[in-house]
DNA sequence: ACATGAGCCTGTGGGC
DNA sequence: TGCCCACAGGCTCATG
């Protein structure tokens, strides 16, 4: 479920816990997710210090101290949960569960364990030398939250293409690490009907779609760092928390936008379900 | 070069 | 209660 609020979410409570930190033991239970893991997985992890947690897009990037990155990605259902350090139940046998695929002993006690039931989150071994000509990364394109990320830069892009604004904003070669809630809950925020082709989006509303994105994404990073300083007291789980979604799922409810007394409806485009508002998003 | 659809997997919820 | 179907927030590859 995890886009770029919930993997920035997940980045940070990793960095809380295995930041600085030694691998011990790395337990695969199951080899292949998306793909097979690589070659002497558990062998490059062992015994190395965690020194970064970065991410691009949707992915994490994990450097230890022998040079290699962990790169994952968490798919549709992946999540990492915190067990055996105060405040956590311990991680036993009890604990395990079936979904559980990789497992990371701290050498301080602590056990982080990496769950994903549809198998759709991968993981690979990298050295950092090769970051850059890494295939899933190198094909990314700019980060919503920073610099390179401008009216200019999406005018350019939106130009380019004949295809629903929707489906212009999953392509993580052009911005990296909208989803399929984020696309639909922007678009509801810059008042621009999904359905409108990319290349018929005026100039004045291309600088209207980038303030709407920024704002969505950070205002849900916020609301996840607000669950992450409580998630200590509850379970161990990162990245999975409850937005107050204004379009996304909200199929029949009235519109949020207090000037419009329009519907939110589903469609499906490409096969996913896109939420607007007929009535304000033109 | 682009756009679309299938496939990878398991779980959940609604209708009957 | 059980069964069947639709659907799920991502990505890559094959095909047109």
């Amino acid at each position: 479920m995890p886009e770029l609020p919930e993997v920035e979410t997940v980045r940070k409570g990793l960095q809380q816990f295995m930041e600085g930190q030694s691998i011990g033991k790395v337990e695969v239970f199951t080899s292949k997710l998306r793909w097979k893991l690589p070659e002497s997985f558990e062998k490059n992890l062992s015994n190395q210090t965690i020194t970064t947690i970065a991410r691009r897009g949707k992915y994490l990037i994990l450097e230890v101290s022998n040079g290699h990155c962990l790169i994952v990605h968490l798919g549709m259902t992946g999540s990492f949960a915190i067990f055996s350090t105060n405040g956590f139940p311990k991680y036993d046998n009890s604990r395990k569960d079936k979904h559980d695929h990789v497992v990371f002993h701290l050498g301080n006690g602590t056990v982080i364990a990496y769950n994903d039931p549809r198998k759709f989150g991968m993981m690979d071994l990298i050295p950092e030398s090769k970051l850059s000509i890494y295939p899933p990364l190198k094909t990314l394109g700019v980060e919503p939250l920073g610099n390179g990320f401008d009216e200019k830069y999406l005018k350019y892009h939106l130009d380019r293409r004949s295809s629903p604004v929707k489906n212009f904003l999953l392509d993580q070669k052009v911005i990296a690490g909208i989803g399929n809630i984020y696309a639909s809950e922007a678009l509801w925020r810059a008042g621009i009907s999904p359905r409108r082709k990319a290349n018929r989006i005026s100039q004045k509303k291309a600088g209207l779609l980038v303030t709407a994105i920024r704002d969505v994404l950070n205002d849900a990073i916020k609301s996840g760092g607000s669950t992450l300083r409580n998630y200590r007291s509850v379970a161990g789980n990162l990245g999975y928390f409850q937005h107050q979604f204004r379009v996304y799922d909200q199929e029949g409810e009235p519109c949020s936008n207090e000037n419009c007394d329009g519907q939110i409806n589903r469609i499906v485009q490409t096969g996913r379900s896109t939420f607007y508002c007929p009535s304000c998003q033109k």
